[in-house]
DNA sequence: TTAACGTATAGTGATTAGATTATATGAAGT
DNA sequence: ACTTCATATAATCTAATCACTATACGTTAA
């Protein structure tokens, strides 16, 4: 294996690590969970539906953004925040099929 | 939706939590994807092929025992360690597939 | 029982993530 | 330009996690 595969191994886990990092968390974890049966809520959505401030709500979004789980596009006056890639609605399955069974 | 409903759903939300967060960390992550690759490994296995003092691996394994990624059992003088569901092995391949597309 | 091997725990200081609240920015309509 | 609504950032303090290393425990065989 050469030098530059070994490279972009740790890169790729250090991505996946950042990703998980950021779903590990109890808010932002519902608020992926919501963006799986949603294709895209804003700010106000999530801070209504989960009952939390707006900041609060905002502050969670940035870091699953900054951590690629999320991507955001602003229309007008509301950003609107998806989940960055389909693969992460399987995840997600995974992790809740863990403590049905 | 009943109490005992709402404080249930807390509760997987809060383990679905303990294990995202025990996996997302480098050293760890490699553990579970050598453990989707083999049945069960013990300390020595895994403080060798990742090349980390064996005190290390121990209280990574343990972290993710603790948080029901892993279990093990003990064997004679090795402790073996393997993957708590099988669905993890799902989870870390959703994962991977999100940063090679 | 002691020696050797495999594993687990404990202690430390440094770094990072946490919750909470105040304030700042950005867009649209009047 | 000013107001309102929607979103984003900053500041603070507390708590959790980190890496690192020393040491303790458990098992087996001589």
């Amino acid at each position: 294996m050469e030098v530059v595969d070994v490279e972009s191994k740790t890169e790729k886990i250090d991505k996946a690590v950042y990703m998980l990092k950021a779903i590990a968390h109890p808010l932002r974890l519902q608020i992926v969970e919501l963006l799986t049966g949603n294709e895209e809520l804003c700010v106000s959505d999530i801070h209504q539906q989960m009952g939390v401030e707006q900041a609060v709500a905002s502050q969670q979004l940035k870091i699953l953004k900054q951590n690629g789980v999320l991507t955001c596009k602003r229309k007008g006056k509301h950003s609107f925040y998806q989940l960055a890639h389909p693969q992460i609605k399987d995840l997600i399955s995974c992790i809740e099929s863990c403590h049905s069974c």
